[in-house]
DNA sequence: TACCGTTTTTAGATTAATCTAAAAAACATT
DNA sequence: AATGTTTTTTAGATTAATCTAAAAACGGTA
């Protein structure tokens, strides 16, 4: 009954991401809409992942579905494949931090320990991907690190991009013709109340208006 | 109807080998040994292939298997891709070229074209893999190279290993005992009739013999 | 607490990819 | 040409992964 599916890999993940940013058991409907699938679909797969050997989820109906140990084992090693893999991409293969998600997505599922523990080696072990996400080592621990939105930022006080919440490629994009990349430094001149824009200052030189939306979705780390 | 599957691709790539080794239409059961799966599914397969649209395979009843145009196509870009992730492998994560074949297996499905062709700047657009074949061009274009077997090398006559026949595991961990690597130099001393061993001198130091068998399998290309 | 809208589950169907067993066709050998 | 062996195809079944439609459970509000 063993080798886990990319289907059934996929579900795991999702679920492992809707624990973590809800802290709650994820539901049908919620991992269902990032499958890009049915509720319906949703449930089968659920039961039938909660009926492995080992378990990898549990599941009480109508109440939403965790990870198991097993299951978060096999969640975070696939985060940590996704993100060596979209690092590998953008230092080595020059793709742009808007491109990398998508085929990062199936290389992920490639499965071949000695791949990818060879692959971190090459990159020099990275800690966090390109966008800023951390990278979990070996045995799933992150690296934990301060950070903030920059709509958190004090007016007057001065921070480095360090990451992104949204990463999709529009929003990176976006960032690019703005060169506001990570490592990017920012001080924050003024903050707007009207709209909640930021006037800021980039690395010491160029003063542009940020939107709010901008704001909350750039991570940045104080000095 | 469009993108292949991993099973289709597969079943494209055993058919074109199976053709260029025989020069015929493959045979339902060699593909079937190919893909360790049963003739009775290979044929429900062809069928599939035969009806794509547009068509990749060409089948008549109990005539074997060959492929279309848009099927080498496929078939030559997989081989690329195969070859490409295997020097990479090699070349950049440390592998030895007995342990790759089976992750390139698995590499060669993913599909982005852009990925590819990174790959390949990356490793300097290299012509031939780790076991020395060539690898096809963006446009499906093989390198040809006069290569023969070393039991076809005459006595007293010096070459360098280029490739081997047989990709086995086994066969190439034994070449690396041996230090049969690509590039070494091998002369001919003697060709003993009893069993059709080889006494070579190895990169103009070491003497040794060589079975019939390993010769058979060893590609080398005079000086 | 009874009702109503939302969410989840169940029931039943579909498609790709495989299998086994049986039928049909092709091949080879007297 | 007749017969037997091998190969290929067909028929029918199975499993994973999905779907739609309907039923059931839940949760909030009157
Ligand atoms: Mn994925
Ligand atoms: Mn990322
Ligand atoms: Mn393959
Ligand atoms: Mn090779």
């Amino acid at each position: 009954m063993n080798p886990i599916s990319k289907a059934e890999e996929n579900h795991l993940k999702a679920i492992f991401n809707l624990c973590e940013e809800f802290g709650k058991p994820a539901s049908t409907n919620a991992i269902a809409k990032i499958m890009k699938t049915k509720a319906a679909s949703v449930t089968a797969m659920i039961k039938r992942l909660s009926e492995k050997n080992p378990a990898l989820v549990n599941h009480q109906k109508h109440k939403g579905a965790s990870l198991t140990e097993p299951g978060k084992k096999i969640a975070t090693n696939l985060i940590r494949k996704h993100r060596l893999w979209e690092t590998f991409l953008v230092e080595k293969l020059n793709f742009s931090w808007d491109e990398v998600h998508e085929i990062a997505e199936e290389l992920e599922h490639i499965k071949a320990e000695k791949l990818i523990d060879r692959l971190d080696d090459f990159l020099g072990r990275p800690k966090f991907d390109p966008h800023g996400d951390p990278i979990p080592d070996a045995d799933g621990n992150f690296t934990f690190r301060k950070q903030i939105l920059l709509t958190e930022l004090a007016e007057h006080k001065t921070a480095v991009v360090v990451g992104v919440l949204d990463d999709s490629p529009s929003f990176l994009q976006y960032l690019d013709k703005l060169h506001l990349v990570l490592g990017a430094k920012v001080k924050v001149l003024e903050r707007i109340e009207y709209d909640g824009s930021n006037r800021i200052l980039l690395n010491d030189t160029h003063e542009q208006i940020l939107t709010n939306k901008v704001c909350q979705n750039l991570y940045v780390k104080t000095l």
